[in-house]
DNA sequence: AATGCGGGGCG
DNA sequence: CGCCCAGCATT
């Protein structure tokens, strides 16, 4: 017999008010705080957005402070985070929210699911926490612990398993007087205790209640999804540098992989000469006669599929014009203001330290 | 090396 | 609608 939902609502609750986490700095209510953080956090663990949400804040205070920032400097606080279509949606939203809404939030998750980035799940966190809707939260954490508690077998991204979690999740609201410290207490359970690796079922308040606890069937839920085959995709960048000490970056196309942020420029040796890349480049290289020794190939996977990016140093006589924000010569000090991929930070730092 | 995470976009 | 895409941290 499964744990009925007023239990359910009443033990959660009571874990969280002693167990839960209470002093984020996000825990506040203002839905512009809160809609940061959700965002943050959609794809980020809690102890990596503590690190990135204090700095967005200080400098994107209010939503209409983000509307009128420059999307660079949004990408650029947003650098080594991932998943930056998460930030270009973050403007976006604030720019509609700031023309439309006069700069205050709508309150019903129905409307904050129109914006650009949030989706049902994120909508309803919003709702909830700043305004106290009565909305159900469906995220990772809550699907490990509904899938659990319930024993509900198939993958969760099947979407009648998708639909039953709903269901069940609207199920088991309490009264809108208890959604916020319901709601965190769910998300707190799945990332302190109910975790995917180790479930700390002893310190579990439905530890009696859970049938997967019951059934000794903790690791096999949820069901993972089907596997598949992870491609090998391989890139020759171009790390042009001139006598003091800058590198060449270019802007990358705004959708696709580290869509808008600064990268070296990629030479695919199957549709361009060297000589021609550099010439599209406006670049004159030292000796671009010799094909330049790579570099350490830099390797790093996505979900996907696998990168390995092979490295040409090359240094120039000639330096191109900035092509006005589509690209430009950087320094290493500009380096930590500008939106770059996690493994181009990396390659450069290391690089440019081991140079200049 | 494998895994998971919320939403957008496309056919 | 069903499927694919995305970038890191953690384990």
């Amino acid at each position: 017999m499964p744990i009925s939902s007023k239990q359910f609502a009443k033990q959660l609750i009571t874990w969280q008010k002693i167990h839960g986490r209470h002093h984020l700095p996000w825990q506040v209510s203002d839905a512009y705080a809160v809609w940061v953080s959700e965002i943050m956090l959609q794809q980020t663990q809690v102890s990596t957005v503590l690190n990135y949400y204090p700095r967005f804040m200080a400098r994107f205070p209010t939503v209409t402070a983000l509307a009128s920032a420059d999307i660079d400097d949004v990408l650029s606080l947003w650098s080594g985070l991932g998943y930056y279509s998460r930030a270009r949606n973050l403007h976006r939203a604030a720019q509609y929210i700031a023309t439309h809404y006069g700069g205050q939030f709508p309150q019903h998750a129905a409307l904050l699911a129109e914006l650009p980035g949030i989706g049902r799940s994120t909508a309803a966190a919003i709702a909830a926490f700043a305004f106290g809707q009565r909305e159900a939260i469906l995220d990772g954490n809550v699907r490990r612990v509904f899938t659990r508690v319930f024993a509900i077998e198939g993958w969760p991204g099947n979407k009648a398993i998708e639909q039953q979690l709903w269901q069940l999740a609207e199920s088991l609201l309490p009264d809108a007087a208890e959604i916020q410290p319901y709601t965190q207490g769910l998300m707190d359970l799945g990332s302190l205790v109910c975790r995917r690796g180790q479930p700390d079922c002893g310190s579990c308040p439905f530890t009696q209640d859970c049938l997967a606890n019951q059934q000794g069937r903790q690791r096999q839920l949820p069901t993972p999804r089907p596997k598949r085959e992870i491609p090998q995709r391989e890139v020759r960048w171009l790390l042009l540098y001139d006598t003091e000490g800058r590198v060449f970056l270019e802007k990358r196309p705004p959708t696709g992989i580290w869509g808008g942020l600064w990268s070296l420029p990629e030479w695919t040796a199957e549709h361009t000469s060297l000589a021609q890349r550099l010439q599209e480049l406006a670049v004159i290289a030292e000796d671009a006669a010799e094909a330049p020794a790579p570099l350490h190939a830099v390797t790093h996977q996505f979900t996907h599929f696998h990168l390995t990016a092979y490295p040409y140093p090359l240094a120039v006589r000639t330096r191109a014009e900035c092509r006005e924000s589509a690209s430009c010569w950087v320094n290493a000090a500009e380096l930590a203001h500008i939106g770059l991929a996690a493994p181009v930070r990396r390659l450069l730092e290391t690089w440019m330290s081991s140079l200049f």
